[in-house]
DNA sequence: ATCCCATGTGTACGAGTGTACGTATCGATG
DNA sequence: CATCGATACGTACACTCGTACACATGGGAT
């Protein structure tokens, strides 16, 4: 790897299309919207990521990282106790703040809906997402509490009604198998 | 009212929106883009709905219409016995055939989640739909069991997975209260 | 019969887009 | 030092887009 005169380019412009999605929405997402936020040329841009595609990979998979390690950070995975609780508090507070960030890493989320070159990187944290899960749980329950977690937090951001933790913990618990 | 001389023009053109919207997804939208698939000039197009907003309004609000048809005539509201049986059932009746349909529905239905013009479109559905399903269970129920299957219904059309009818027979069972 | 206005049509303009390409600059390699 | 490839930069082209606007037309109201 032979260093660049700007080694960190790569990763401001991966920052500032994230910042751009973020207030515009993919659909403002551009090479050159993306580099004048990054307040590089636009050649600059269009060399790193040739299609638009490559940097919403690149977002999205610094997106799921990110969210990966907030949860980490959380302490959830490794905890014993009542999980639905755990999983409702956490949703609460992904929600609870500013919604910026939440509905900015759905949309690169939903986006890989019609998006092929999308899907193996949200596949991938669908599938690592619920393998941290499955160490509180089985395999199969892990899943099932993610699907109704997408939909909860889906159902808030499109209606945008508010946020019950006690709805979410109610309906969580149900789908966990009492031993 | 008044007659227009081409009475069926608006909904021509919503009809290509729709067809526009399955072939090239919403990025694919424009004005000229459903003129040319109504056969219909650019300006007849944007006469009738002057933003690509209302356009986009028109055909959610349709093809949620023919959902929620599809949803009564398949006698699911009325019948009584396994309603995670029967909801398994209708999920996979919905994504089992060609799917270009189901992920243009949720194109346009995720939309709302950046556009605030869709969203008491969204949140209609939403309502109306888990109000036909509370009819058979519960309320707090029926929002769950509606969140739980667009989750599902996520995995699967994110990741490409094939839908599996007796897992989510098994986890739809798990929300609905045993009595 | 006449007028009015909703409806329909065609065209033009400025803005924004992806893309391509020539050139410049730096770091490493020999 | 000479060379070469990766990186960076600026510009130009062809294209699509939303929008605006002038004009045509026919049906309903008066």
């Amino acid at each position: 790897m032979s260093r660049r005169y700007d080694p960190e380019r790569r990763q401001r412009i991966i920052d500032a299309a994230i910042r751009v999605v973020g207030e515009r929405g993919i659909a403002g997402l551009s090479h050159r919207s993306v580099a004048a936020e990054a307040d590089v040329p636009l050649g600059s841009t269009t060399y790193h990521f040739a299609t638009l595609d490559e940097l919403m990979v690149a977002a999205l998979r610094q997106t799921n990282e990110g969210f990966a390690k907030a949860l980490a950070a959380s302490g959830l995975e490794d905890a014993e106790g009542d999980l639905a609780a755990d999983l409702a508090r956490a949703l609460g507070t992904w929600l609870g703040g500013d919604r910026t960030g939440v509905e900015l890493e759905y949309e690169l989320y939903l986006a890989a809906l019609r998006r092929p070159a999308l899907r193996p990187v949200a596949a991938e944290w669908t599938e690592e997402t619920a393998e941290r899960l499955a160490r509180r749980t089985d395999p199969v329950t892990a899943r099932a509490l993610l699907a109704l977690m997408d939909g909860i937090c889906l159902q808030v951001l499109l209606t945008g009604s508010p946020y019950d933790e006690g709805y979410a913990r109610d309906v969580l618990s149900r789908v966990i198998p009492r031993p």
